[in-house]
RNA sequence: GGUCGCAUAGCUCAGUUGGAUAGAGCACCUGCCUUCUAAGCAGGCGGUCCUAGGUUCGAAUCCUAGUGCGAUCACCA
């Protein structure tokens, strides 16, 4: 039992024997600093059951606990505010019982049901960008802090493998590639076929100004510029199941799947299964066909399918073309009934999918709803901002994107700047500084996008490379590799061994202490939340409060070999601490830096 | 136009179920490397929490109306 939970029985009890009345729950916040006291109590939301002045009540209240309560050991009441002392066995008693842990944090599964987070979902007509990248930090990310709250977590994507863009990059590189390959340029994959995505578009866009000169007005141009007309037709040749179309696909689409492997493998994210767009989209027109029976659709007269959620707020939704041609309803339909057939042990589904999709999520889950499955009610939609540049959205056709290798590259490559001007490595090798730059590069970027609040839009200037002092990434490695510089010269295993029976506190270590014992309820509200934005900034709280002991107290230099051993346990348990909650983000920390 | 989201220091952001004098970082200014890594620490400067009402002992937080920005309302995905 924690602290707050002891203290609220007996507040309770306090109530009871006091006033003979009952309390509901019992509200506490940190004591602030000009106050004495360890955790205060806040007297006034007792009022709606105990009426009387809020100071007094406090002081009751307080004299009661002080009495009754062996790790409180004194109490002042400031206005409706009980604050309350702790005695340093408690902090002791409970430093002693998670040093040395190496899950400390981590709830083993506790659940029979698992979850299923979905992120990433890119097209495969060209390659990452900036946005994708904030999608599969987030996506990782909630993936890892709802296993580390206890829960089974299936790591997956859809790829939306078939349509329109992708015969576009098909049709412009039959006609203008010679059969270049990615082994024949040395591109990756994803980059060959996102660079025939662009060309289309050139032809594309000659082709319109050429009809537009003819006389023909500009809409009629877009619809009828040949090669858009070819690439429908290669369209139908696909479904049709053409033998020609469907081997070119299956050789573009692995190649740009190579390339994502690669980008993928150097954020550092990884998957536990796939889902390809055109093996669920069938499933999903079988679940209309279901739906039209039990009345959740209905038939218009040229043969579409509807789902009328007027009377839920929402408007009419197509779910089928008059053609009997699936749309992306259909397909998430699909897909998402797929996954629960194949693994019946998922109770629940997040998306990790742009704002710009929130409407469509909405229909999805009251769709799903209405079909009947139980497990409808547990889909929760991650919806993040978008990231946009100074000069606007990114279009991958326009050549306006932020491309993710690029990217990280020059991440590494800032970090490498960097650390050359101060000069702390030089015994390191070629590879091992390689090494390095990456990991403090990827955690400068993958620290930046995930403090922020994913609702919250995020503008992305390249030419204002992102931070690496302060609030960022690099600041809390650079902890982590300060504390693991202590470690390797003192005899942590003995030290952590070590029996403290009675120990006088310094203020910076009692805090450190109150800090490390939030760790556990932060993952739970994370994972409740679906923010990795408060891992980010509780392990900022904790490094600042790391650093600040570290500045004002010797821990090599310790009066005492008791107080030195203290000392090295707790930097190593802080350093544990920041070691987990950084993994929970998908970020890497550094030995030395 | 309907719906959804966002608005806090010059900039980037925190701010738990409403609680004490609204907090960090960057930038700018002062100090601190002869002791454990200065990517650090200690301090200073900086606020109409978008506006106006309302609820409350108490509002950045909840409600109503408005303003600004973004998204969405396709037989696109």
């Amino acid at each position: 039992m924690n602290l707050q939970q002891t203290l609220k029985l007996h507040v309770k009890a306090a109530i009871k024997v006091l006033f003979q009345s009952e309390l509901e729950s019992v509200e506490f916040q940190a004591t602030r600093k000009e106050f004495a006291g360890d955790i205060t109590i806040v007297v006034f939301p007792m009022l709606r059951v105990v009426k009387g002045n809020p100071v007094v009540i406090g002081e009751q209240v307080g004299q009661y606990l002080l009495d009754n309560v062996d790790l409180v050991l004194g109490f002042n009441v400031v206005k409706g505010f009980l604050n309350i002392e702790i005695s340093d066995s408690y902090y002791l008693d409970f430093f002693q019982s998670i040093k040395g842990e190496t899950n400390y944090g981590f709830s083993e599964v506790n659940d029979e049901k698992a979850v299923m987070v979905e992120y990433s979902s890119p097209n495969t007509n060209k390659p990452l960008h900036l946005g994708h990248v904030r999608n599969v930090l987030l996506g990782y990310s909630v993936a890892e802090i709802i296993k580390a709250s206890g829960k089974k977590v299936y790591k997956t994507q859809i790829i939306n493998d078939r349509g329109i863009h992708i015969c576009k990059s098909m049709l412009a590189w039959q006609r203008f590639g010679n059969g270049e390959t990615p082994e024949s340029t040395g591109l990756k994959g994803d980059k060959l076929v996102g660079n025939y995505y662009v060309k289309f578009d050139q032809v594309y866009k000659v082709e319109i100004s050429e009809l537009v000169a003819q006389g023909q007005s500009e809409d009629v141009a877009k619809k009828n510029a040949p090669i858009l007309l070819e690439a429908q037709e290669m369209l139908r040749k696909w479904e049709a199941g053409d033998n020609e179309v469907v081997s070119l696909w299956k050789k573009m689409n692995q190649w740009v799947y190579d390339g994502f492997d690669v980008t993928y493998k150097n954020i550092g994210v990884d998957f536990d299964t796939y889902y390809y767009e055109s093996d669920t989209y069938l499933l999903g027109k079988e679940f209309v066909a279901e739906g039209l029976k039990t009345k959740v659709f209905e038939e218009d007269t040229d043969g579409s399918v509807w789902c009328d959620l007027t009377e839920d707020g929402l408007d009419r939704k197509i779910v089928l073309r008059s053609d009997g041609t699936a749309v992306y309803m259909t397909q998430d339909i699909g897909t998402a009934i797929q996954r629960i057939k194949d693994y019946p042990d998922v109770g629940g589904m997040v998306y990790t999918v742009g704002n710009e999709q929130d409407y469509h999520f909405k229909v999805l889950f009251l769709i799903l709803k209405k079909l009947g499955f139980d497990w409808a009610k547990n889909l929760f939609h991650l919806s993040y901002g978008m990231v946009d540049l100074p000069s606007g959205k990114m279009k991958s056709r326009e050549g306006t994107v932020v491309d993710a290798d690029d990217l990280i590259k020059e991440m590494a490559d800032t970090a490498e700047e960097i650390s050359k001007e101060l000069g702390k490595l030089e015994d390191y090798s070629e590879a091992e500084k390689k090494e390095l730059y990456k990991t403090i590069g990827l955690g400068a970027l993958k620290y930046y996008i995930l403090k922020v609040d994913p609702k919250k839009r995020i503008l992305f200037d390249p030419k204002e490379s992102i931070d690496f002092q302060g609030n960022t990434g690099p600041f809390i490695q650079y902890t982590y590799a300060r504390i693991q510089s202590i470690l390797r010269k003192a005899d942590v295993k003995e030290y952590i061994a070590l029996n403290v029976v009675e120990m006088q506190f310094h203020d910076k270590e009692k805090q450190l202490i109150k800090q490390l014992e939030n760790f556990p309820e932060v993952i739970q509200s994370a994972a409740d939340q679906h923010s990795p934005a408060l891992i980010a900034n509780y392990t900022y709280d904790l490094v600042k409060d790391f650093n600040s002991f570290y500045q004002n107290v010797s821990i090599l230099g310790a009066d005492s070999d008791l107080e030195k051993g203290f000392r090295v346990a707790l930097s190593q348990t802080v350093g544990q601490t920041i070691k987990n909650a950084f993994k929970i983000l998908g970020i890497e920390v550094p030995e030395r830096m």
